[in-house]
DNA sequence: CCATAAACTTAAAAAAACCTAAAAATATCC
DNA sequence: GGATATTTTTAGGTTTTTTTAAGTTTATGG
């Protein structure tokens, strides 16, 4: 079950992140709105926490624009502001639950539970970046001219969906180690480098003319040769 | 739209059924429980808004009965009781939403529109995916071409009926544990592990075509071979 | 252009995940 | 209460993933 916490205050947004994965939720934490629409539109989350009140765009905006978008995923908005007004405003934009701050972490994950009991919602299975094809439900790899796929394992795949969520950008060791290994892990540099290095493997197994280049003391950046 | 409301106090019950009537909702009010149960179990709501302490039959029970009889209307808590343990039970019993007394209609209004602006569901006895017919009023799996039958208990029912819901879709362990043994089991992986072992056991029983393939630490997924 | 730190690659070791049969514990039925 | 069915646990072997570590290559500032 993953869980994406849009959430500025990065004190709660650790704690948050703490107590879903304690119940074994996989969590991805962003610190700003327009941050957040961009991992909330890529429809893999069953659930959203939200704030309101958050750098760039507000939580109301990015929960009007993801259900302007068709994204379903259920929204429940998090957020000190109490009002009944803004619980109606927030209701109304396409949130699916309301709780105000402070919360007891015990209702918060009851009312997760309600959220994610299974409704006919349809997970988004399959990025697209240039000449390859990233099949999330196979573990799949595919280059569309080639024709050719490789399988990748667990860690395989996050790496290249936060390359292809980011492309041109370049992405740090240390934010590829905090976001697939934990922010609490002790996994070294050389563990991303053994990883980009499989990746850069499969990539060119399959022909694609996708690369990672690496930015030296900055980190990486995928990007098309043609 | 028609609205169901459970509700012993009168006077709240009055006031209640007249907001709801001023925005065009069709409204039913009873006042104990188990008369609650009863129109309830027409499924003919769009919602239902339960009171906790009723006569007969308390709000939780009412709930419980209703999920167990596959009611899946919406139930919106509305009570005086107003712990954290009352809120995660009332959510626990298969309520869609918690609100305490005293209420904002407003608010009320606005969660009522979240819950009476999702889709349905169907409910059926048997299911048929590739080769095979789950019968679930039999708790028996089938296979068309081999025509052989065999005995399938609850849970490994339920787990294929999970994955019948859902074919190709990668369901996690952690989904199923929940799903299956529920949230707060204290079951492992291995008790999943163990299922998946016996369903595959069966499904090459019966010869069909339909296998459940592993994706490494992602979960399990339903596929036909052909 | 050289020295050097950073990055890369790889094989092999270690760890984790998975599968299954069978035993043990529970629950259910007659 | 005994038989039967179901569920959980155990444990071994298998496979896959992850880490480690050492040798190699590459980029960059001086």
């Amino acid at each position: 079950m993953n869980i994406l916490i849009v959430e500025d205050e990065k004190r709660l947004a650790d704690a948050l992140s703490h107590i879903l994965l304690e119940q074994k939720y996989m969590v991805d934490v962003v610190y700003d709105g327009a941050e957040g629409l961009d991992y909330a539109l890529s429809g893999i989350y069953d659930c959203i926490i939200l704030d309101i009140m958050l750098p760039s765009v507000n939580g109301f905006e990015v929960c009007l624009e993801l259900r302007r978008k068709k994204i379903t995923t259920p929204v429940l908005m998090l957020t000190a502001k109490d009002t009944i007004t803004d619980k109606v405003k927030g209701l109304d934009a396409g949130a699916d639950d309301y709780m105000t701050k402070p919360f007891s972490p015990e209702e918060l994950l009851a009312r997760l539970r309600v959220l994610t009991r299974r409704r006919g919602e349809v997970i988004l299975d399959e990025i697209k970046y240039g000449d390859i094809t990233l099949h999330l439900d196979q573990s799949k790899l595919s280059c569309d001219k080639s024709l050719k796929s490789i399988h990748l394992n667990f860690k395989e795949c996050e790496l290249l969906k936060m390359f292809l969520a980011k492309p041109d950008i370049i992405i740090s060791k240390q934010d590829i180690i905090t976001r697939i290994w934990g922010y609490d892990s002790d996994a070294g540099d050389n563990n991303v480098e053994a990883y980009i290095s499989f990746l850069r493997k499969k990539l060119s197994f399959v022909e694609s003319s996708i690369e990672i280049i690496s930015a030296k003391k900055l980190g990486y950046k995928l990007t098309s040769k043609v």
